[in-house]
DNA sequence: CGAAGTTTTGAGGACCTTCAAAAGTTGTGG
DNA sequence: CCACAACTTTTGAAGGTCCTCAAAACTTCG
């Protein structure tokens, strides 16, 4: 096996890919590079000519604020191929930022685009990561909206687990998250200090143990239940079946 | 003009549609309904077999809690095809709800399929549509976590005043919004009574006047300013351009 | 072992919520 | 065309969540 792509795993998780697709998408030329903590991929209002994929660690997605204030809209595991947006979209509308240490690969535009454009079947389950993105930045926006900061933290450390336990990086509810808890504020929308006291509350209920970067989710159940936490949003069932390739169109 | 179609005018605003590919659109057969005010066109866990435009008045996109609470997570206006994800996603993770009587027109799920397969153009316009959407969504979660009522108030102003008029619904910065303080309250994560205030504290600057339904930016620059508000997350330069439909993959 | 970063604690204050009621608007039927 | 009901907007007051500022305790890493 000599060229694993993680994003066509994930892709192939949901969805059948026919072999020819496979050995396509494999046999694009890569470039691979180690990006430093706390470093952008991708910086606001850039026109990029990559996308970029995670091969290790963790990446968050941001907005900022004219007064340096951050809100963090997403957070990207290894496996995801971050900024598939850039395919379509030229001009990027919120920052890429590594968390520590990452290594990426790199897809050229052209190559990729030559390639969806080749086989459709890669493009629909590209769309349809996209609109699993889009899913959870709304439920994202639901979670900053509506809960209290409790909820919102449970709420998120809950995805997290998911996410990883479905692209198989973690096997219960023991995950290293190499973020701080400054960076947690930023993805809920509250200050730091508040941060630290929503965790100590959740840890006091018993709901979660912490021991440094460690995370380990003591009463997933409950806590599932105490923040309203549905995996509906991160759409496990996959994109609709499509008719397969080469097939005349479904309907005249 | 037999059958124009406000969603392709869209599309074409952004891009070039080959004259195939547009009459092929506008050939689909169509089902137009009209829906009461306040009524689901889609609610969450649906599974439809239609994509949905709107025709008049705005419908709104939303997220409900256990406890009855709503967050809406976007507003769409005449022109818009909504849920353009369902062709993707059979299973539904928002509601979709008008705001008062809605001219809608339905489209087959099966036949929107046939023709994107048919028409890779349509295919890459429709899913910048969905960018477009989840740009919007990032937009709003920053809002909402990062911007005070007041701040929130003037830049959803400003967004539904800017896309109103990229859709020509208005010329200058008069609009009339089918919904109510508590709706409003519902999109930026207030209570209806801060809602009130924050409108207040808008009228007293004199960035806005209200009168009924009927909204008046007065201070566009001054708003904008206030607000933080760019256009860039809407995306206004379009997607990227593709080679011509039937040329060979651009890159080998 | 020291320096830098991160987590934790405390206290006062701002923003926003809730509850409740009054005032204003809209729509409907007599 | 008016009267009434239902809804929406507005106002006031008390209270809770979360913020800011500041400093101490703890970790991590060279």
């Amino acid at each position: 096996m000599p060229n694993t792509i993680p994003f066509l795993v994930k892709l192939e998780r949901r969805q059948r890919i026919s072999e020819q697709a496979r050995r396509a998408f494999a046999a694009l030329p890569v470039r691979r590079r180690s990006i430093a903590g706390y470093r952008d991929i991708v910086s606001e209002g850039d026109r990029t000519t990559h996308c970029c994929m995670v091969r290790s660690c963790m990446v968050s997605r941001y907005k900022s604020l004219r007064n340096g204030e951050r809100q963090i809209v997403g957070f990207h595991i290894a496996g995801d191929m971050v900024d598939l947006q850039s395919l379509l979209m030229t001009v990027a509308d919120h920052g890429i930022r590594t968390q520590m240490q990452t290594e990426v690969v790199e897809f050229a535009h052209g190559d990729l685009l030559a390639l969806i454009r080749q086989f459709p079947e890669l493009a629909t389950a590209m769309w349809f990561d996209t609109l699993v993105d889009a899913s959870i930045s709304r439920e994202w926006t639901l979670n900053v909206g509506r809960r209290d900061a409790r909820e919102r933290t449970a709420h998120l450390l809950l995805e997290l687990a998911q996410r990883m336990r479905d692209a198989k990086l973690i096997e219960g509810f023991v995950m290293t998250l190499p973020v701080t808890q400054s960076d947690l504020a930023d993805a809920i929308g509250v200050s730091p200090v508040h941060m630290n006291r929503s965790l100590q509350w959740l840890r006091s209920q018993g709901y979660i143990r912490t021991s440094g970067k460690t995370v380990t989710i003591e009463k997933p159940a409950e806590m599932t239940e105490f923040a309203d936490f549905s995996t509906m949003y991160l759409h496990p069932e996959g994109p609709r079946p499509m008719p397969v390739a080469g097939a005349s169109p479904a309907l005249a």
